[in-house]
DNA sequence: CTGTGTGAAGGAGTTCACAGCG
DNA sequence: CGCTGTGAACTCCTTCACACAG
């Protein structure tokens, strides 16, 4: 089963179908056409056709998907078919929200880690983890081969930080701090930037005065 | 000055133009090269100077753009010249760590009212600002004209929230929850899912080995 | 000679239209 | 018929190449 490279796109979406395709399962449906998931997700039905036609054709024609086979499907591609172990770097209001928020429930994810250098936070406890110190994350990572980290330290001490997670061997990284970062090749970053979101958010809030002023000037 | 429809891409890639000005003003840095954008950014240089062509030319040959006039320009465009207030519903871990973090320090925006619908969170204090009860949102944006609103309720209250936000005057929504909502036209709705951008990262977190095995199969 | 501004080319992603199977 | 699978058309975004201004 060759994966011919699968467009950005595409795998940004697979992960909505993951979360669906669970909540079907739990109700126990066992077929779903590209119709009502894109009812569900709001994406086209051809698109969602097409984005499942990339990991090889397997719904039947006249009624739809199989939801378990579909699920299984997509869990090999994202590469979750076994658990994955994710650490978290930062403890403050945000690390410590994500280490108690969905993330840490989900099926998928294990989070292993939880790490921060302010001797206050070292050692408290969340759910069974322990605050480690940030002195001990380049030895953790390296000897626990994580891959998956997500940064949620002061914008200051961010690059530092990746820079320490790129060299233990991490290779994909979620920045919530407001910086951009440099990272060598071969290192993926993502940055789920709040503060960004908004802003753009706040330009389609008066969008609709925009779109009067539009249709007046013509 | 007609804002002559400026592309999706292109609004995204603004709020952090605006964060880099802001550091740069900040440094005393008057001009800026569309190259030491490019550097800071990882965007294309011809891309930043494109960006910045979408609301008028304004950048000087030879030398490069006026920290402070392109600033004034993205804060127009963006509708952040006067701040904007922002209420957040659900204090929850999420909630309460947005609340204390970056968004509610950033100049352009104003948290002005906080809800959440336990009776043992309502009334804490966070910074200056009360909790208050769920019951009074539908009333409080109403009465403040609110457009912009970050949902960080559970999944399962999302729905509910999002449509009274809806019917009380918002129109741009943030929603932490991990699901998918319905709003009416002319509300606009961005999710920032953790669990789904973890997923889609974890793809990436082993792209190298699917890199190799693509080499192979050549 | 540096750095902006921009048409033209190229690439990516989405929608259309319809063929084909159950 | 209903719903999948997919080339073709289209739209949107990015990169290239280069003219031009300070």
């Amino acid at each position: 089963m060759p994966y011919r490279s699968i467009p950005r796109m595409v795998i940004k979406r697979l992960p909505l179908y993951l979360r669906i395709l669970d909540n079907l399962i739990k109700r126990d449906v066992e077929i779903v056409s590209s119709r009502s998931l894109s009812e569900i997700t709001g994406f086209s039905a051809e698109q969602i056709r097409k984005d499942f036609a990339y990991f090889g054709a397997f719904g039947t024609r006249g009624s739809g998907y199989n939801t378990e086979y579909l699920r299984e499907r997509i869990l090999t591609i994202i590469g979750l078919n076994r658990q994955t172990s994710v650490i978290i770097v930062g403890m403050g209001h945000l690390g410590t929200a994500i280490s108690r928020y969905n993330i840490a429930k989900n099926p998928y994810i294990n989070i292993v880690g939880l790490f921060d250098r302010d001797p206050q936070v070292i050692g408290q406890k969340i759910f069974d983890l322990e605050v480690k110190d940030a002195k001990q994350l380049k030895d953790f990572i390296t000897e626990a081969k994580i891959k998956v980290a997500i940064v949620t330290v002061p914008a200051e001490c961010a690059q530092e930080v990746v820079d320490e997670l790129a060299e233990g061997g991490v290779t994909a990284i979620l920045n919530m701090a407001p910086v951009r970062l440099q990272v060598p090749k071969g290192v993926h970053i993502h940055y789920a930037d709040l503060t960004i979101e908004i802003h753009s958010l706040i330009y389609y809030s008066s969008e609709t005065e925009r779109d009067i002023e539009e249709l007046e000037a013509l």
